[in-house]
Order: C-alpha cells, then structure tokens, then sequence
DNA sequence: CAGACACATCGACGGGCGTCGATGTCTGCT
DNA sequence: AGCAGACATCGACGCCCGTCGATGTGTCTG
C-alpha cells in the first residue's frame, strides 16, 4: 500500500505563501501579464515628467483607443496607475509601490517564505 | 483646431520596452499571474529541499490532479519550473533565473528604460 | 505477468479577456 | 449656443484559460 511513512517528498517547509496573499497579488500580475499593458506602463514610466497623456500613448499603438482605454482602465483599477485629469486631457503615472510590491514578491527571500 | 504644436503631453522618452521585449515576457507574467500557481512557486521554493513531487502539492490544493498537472506544465513550459523524474515520482525545482529577471523588470532603472 | 500507484494527456464545459464599432460625457473654443 | 475634440463606457464577438472526469503511460511490487 506504498507505506506513507516512506513518504516521496520532504514535507514543505511551510512557510509558504497563504492562499490569502496568492489570490491578493495575482490580479496585480494579471493586469501586468499582457503585452500592451506591459508596453504601457514602461511608456509611461519613460516619459520625461513621469506621466503621459490617452491621446499620446494612443498614437504608440495600431489598437483602437477604446481598447487603449480600457487596458489604462485595468492598469489603473490593479493599483499600478494613477489617473489625474487637467483639462481636456488625462493623465496617467505609474504607482512605483505597485511595481516594488511586485520586484519583492520574487526576490529569493521572498520566495523562501519570508512575510512581505 | 486644437493646434498640434501645442500638444497635450512631454513626447515620452522613447527609451522604453520595445514590442517584441514585451511580447517575451508576458507569457511569463501570465504563467504567474495565477493564485493557484504563485502558491505552487511558493511551496516549492519554501520547501526545505528546494524541490516538491506532484503529490505533495496535490494535497495542498482542493483541485484535481489533473488540474494540477496541468498548472505544473504552464511554469514548467514558461520556464519557471524544473522537471526531474526519479523513479514514480516527479519533482519539480524553481528557477531563479526566471523570477529574478521578473523581479528585475520592475526594478525603476529597467523601467525608465535600461536595457536588461 | 498482473496489479497498484504516480503522473500526464485528452476532450469538454463555463467563464473571463482582448478587441472592436458605436455612442455617451465632459471640456474648451468660436 | 453650437461645435469639435479627448476620453470613457457600452454591447458584442471570438478566443483563451481554469477546471473537471476519464483515460493513457510509465514504474515498481508481488
């Protein structure tokens, strides 16, 4: 009956990430998991104040600016974006917390279980 | 005529990520930006060996087998994880290389626009 | 050889996602 | 007031993704 106690695997050290916490970040890699939203916020980010506006970022693109539109949308609504409209332009700038939160989820310490 | 001249926006740097940079990295965006599998690297990469079989984590989630077999082969075809059969067993062992260079993505140097 | 076990693969189903054209909302100019 | 431009929102369509039960493949044991 393949003994358990002669078990196939060392028992995970257990100090893993909670399910919790899994199904908090994922949506924040979700919004980045895709190739316009990653060239996007790397535009924005590139920009030399910091912040770039619909009607530019539209022109960086062959999609239609409703789809542009709703990608600045996702991006803005997982936290990695912020909207500020000035006049008849808006806006968008990148949350740098965002990102971090995302370069130190995969940081060998990290990974070993260390709580964020 | 809303004089082009006197546009709305900075024109972006230009040194930002090219299309095919992001075409190559969203795949492995999207293999993480799963709650089930980011717990999966978790586990793994917090187990004492370094290294988990497929029926220990199995028992970790209340998902089928195959379901898990399934999330296994997306991190392991992203280049996420390793794959080694001993025997009945098959374990599989993180990559470092792949998380750090998504943690190197968000670092602010990569997104104003340094090469990687 | 036959059986049991670990894991992978195969359809299949439901839901979510990316994209689009069309339309709505707001702002500024004349 | 009327118009034009910038951006958001609204269905709608096709496709991919996560999950499942069932089945296949390889490995060890008796």
């Amino acid at each position: 009956m393949t003994d358990p106690g002669f078990a196939c695997c060392t028992p995970l050290s257990g100090a893993s990430m909670s399910t919790e916490q899994a199904e908090q970040v994922a949506p924040l890699l979700k919004a980045l998991a895709d190739p316009v939203r990653l060239r996007l916020v790397s535009l924005i980010a590139s920009s030399q104040t910091g912040e770039a506006c619909v009607c530019d970022l539209n022109d960086a693109f062959d999609l239609t600016q409703a789809t542009i539109s709703h990608h600045l949308k996702v991006l803005h609504s997982a936290g990695v974006l912020d909207r500020d409209k000035r006049g008849v332009w808006v806006y968008y700038a990148v949350k740098p917390e965002a990102l971090s939160a995302v370069a130190n989820l995969f940081t060998p310490a990290a990974l070993a279980g260390a709580t964020a």
